[in-house]
DNA sequence: CGGAAATTTGAGATTGTTCAAATATGGTGG
DNA sequence: CCACCATATTTGAACAATCTCAAATTTCCG
C-alpha cells in the first residue's frame, strides 16, 4: 500500500501554504523552499532579529511566530510599521535600496530560514513579487488606519488585517487566530496608549464585535465589522 | 565656437533630474526619456489622474506640480496617503499587481508623461527600480509620522520629506519650496483638521521655524528641525 | 504558591475637533 | 485700477477623544 513518496510536506508550514496560494510553486521552487525550510533559525521574543541599519545579505522568509518592523524615536516613542507572519519575506530587496532604517523584532519567539533565491519569472520569484506588492498595499492600508480611523476603527482595521493574512497562509479557517500581541505592543502598533487600546478591547467586546480571551481573538463578523470601515479585502489578482 | 550639440536639455526638466541622480542615464535613456516628455499630458487640479481600481496599462511620469494618491472612506474621511512630485512615478508595477485601491488626485494643474519602459538592468530600469525604493521608505515614514508624532511635528516632519524630495528633483537648492498645498490638503495628509493645521502652522511661525507666506515655505533650519523629531533624511545608496 | 508581567480601573490633564463666524487673499470682469 | 466673488485663512469657545499617572486586579508561568 505504500505510496509513492509524494511532494514535499507542505500540509502544516503555513509559509509554503502562502507563497503556494500566491504563485502556483512548482517542484523546483518546493524543493529550494524544502532545503531552506530544514535550516532554520529561531529568535527569541524581545530580541532583534534585524538590527537597525544592518545589511541584510540575504532575503529571509518567516516560518513561525510574529516579528515587526519597528521604528524607535530618539525620546523612546516606538511605532510598530508592519507585523511580519509566517510567509511574510524581510529584505527582498529588489536592487539598490535605501537602507530602510528601521529593525525587525521578533515579538513572539520566531523561527525564520533564508529565502532561496527566485528567479524574477520563475514561480517562486512571481511569488516574491506578488508577497511584496501584497505588502505594499498593507502599508497604505496602515497609513490610512493612523491617518484617518479613530482608535475602535483602528483595532478593528488591524485585527481584519491580521485575520486576512492568516487566512491566506492557512493558520486559520475560520474568524479565531492566535493573538499572542500584548496591549502594548498593539498601542505601539495603533498609534494609541495601551491603556487606550483596553479600553476600545473592551468597548468592543461589550458590543459584540469579538471576543479576546486566552491568547486567540475571534472576530463576530469580520465582513460586517469590515463594511463599516470601508475595508476592503486586499485582493491578491487585481490587474494591472 | 559652436560646440557639438550636446546632450538633450536636462536643464530644466526636474523629473530628468531626479532620475539622473537616482543612476546615471545613459544617452539612450535620455532620448527616450526626451521622447516621452514631448508628448506630455496635463491634468487640471482637483481632478483624478488615476481613478480608483482603473487598470494602469503603463506607468507614468510625474513632469511638473502635485498629485497625490488618495484613499476616500464611505463617510467622506479622505487620507492623502502620498504625494507624487516631478520625477516620480505612478503603476511602476513590477508583476502581478494587487491593483491598489487608491487615486490618484492632482492637486496643482499637473503634467506627466508615460515613462519609458526601462529595462531591468539598464540605467533606467535602475534609476526606477530606486526610486520605488525610495517611495516605499517614505511610506514608512508616513506611518511614523501618523501613528507617533503630534500635530506640529507631522507637519514639520512632511515639509522636511518635501523639502528633501524637492531638492532631489533641483526643484530647489536652499530651503524654500514652492507651497500650493492648501491648509484643508495638508490636513488630510497629516491626518489632523485644517483649524489644527492652521494653529500649528502659526505656533512653528512664532517659534521661527518656518516662513510661510505668498505660496512659498522656508524652513529656517532643517537639520534642525529635522533632529527634533529624530528625522534623518533618506539616504539613495544605503547599502543591501 | 509566588512573582513578574499583563490587564483593568479611576480621575484629571492635554490635545485635537467641531461649528460658526470673521477676516484675508487672489483672480476676474468692468 | 477697482469692486466683487469665491476660496482660503484665521479666530473663538465649547466639546470630545485620547493621554498620563497611579493604583488595583488578574493572568500566566515556573
Amino acid at each position: 500500500m505504500s505510496a509513492p513518496t509524494p511532494l514535499p510536506d507542505v500540509s502544516n508550514e503555513p509559509a509554503l501554504t502562502r507563497l503556494n496560494r500566491l504563485a502556483a510553486l512548482d517542484e523546483a521552487a518546493q524543493s529550494e523552499l524544502n532545503a531552506s525550510l530544514r535550516r532554520r533559525r529561531s529568535a527569541q521574543a524581545r530580541r532583534e532579529v534585524v538590527a537597525e541599519g544592518e545589511v541584510i545579505t540575504e532575503p529571509l522568509l518567516i516560518l513561525r511566530g510574529w516579528a515587526a518592523r519597528v521604528r524607535v524615536l530618539p525620546d523612546g516613542r516606538r511605532q510598530l510599521i508592519n507585523f511580519l507572519l509566517p510567509g511574510d519575506l524581510i529584505g527582498l530587496c529588489r536592487h539598490p535600496d535605501p537602507c530602510t532604517a528601521s529593525t525587525i523584532l521578533a515579538i513572539t519567539d520566531v523561527q525564520y530560514c533564508t529565502a532561496p533565491r527566485g528567479a524574477p519569472d520563475a514561480p517562486l520569484g512571481i511569488a516574491y513579487a506578488v508577497s511584496r506588492a501584497i505588502e505594499e498595499a498593507y502599508l497604505l492600508s496602515a497609513i490610512t488606519r493612523l491617518g484617518r480611523l479613530n482608535a475602535q476603527e483602528r483595532l478593528h482595521d488591524l485585527f481584519l488585517e491580521v485575520l486576512e493574512r492568516m487566512q491566506l497562509a492557512g493558520i486559520t479557517s475560520d474568524n479565531s487566530i492566535p493573538m499572542p500581541l500584548t496591549q502594548e505592543v498593539l498601542a505601539d502598533a495603533l498609534g494609541l496608549t495601551s491603556v487606550h487600546v483596553n479600553r476600545m478591547i473592551q468597548l468592543s467586546r461589550r458590543q459584540g464585535h469579538l471576543v479576546l480571551a486566552g491568547g486567540t481573538l475571534t472576530i463576530t463578523d469580520p465582513d460586517a465589522l469590515g463594511s463599516m470601515i470601508g475595508r476592503s479585502p486586499v485582493r491578491i489578482w487585481g490587474g494591472c
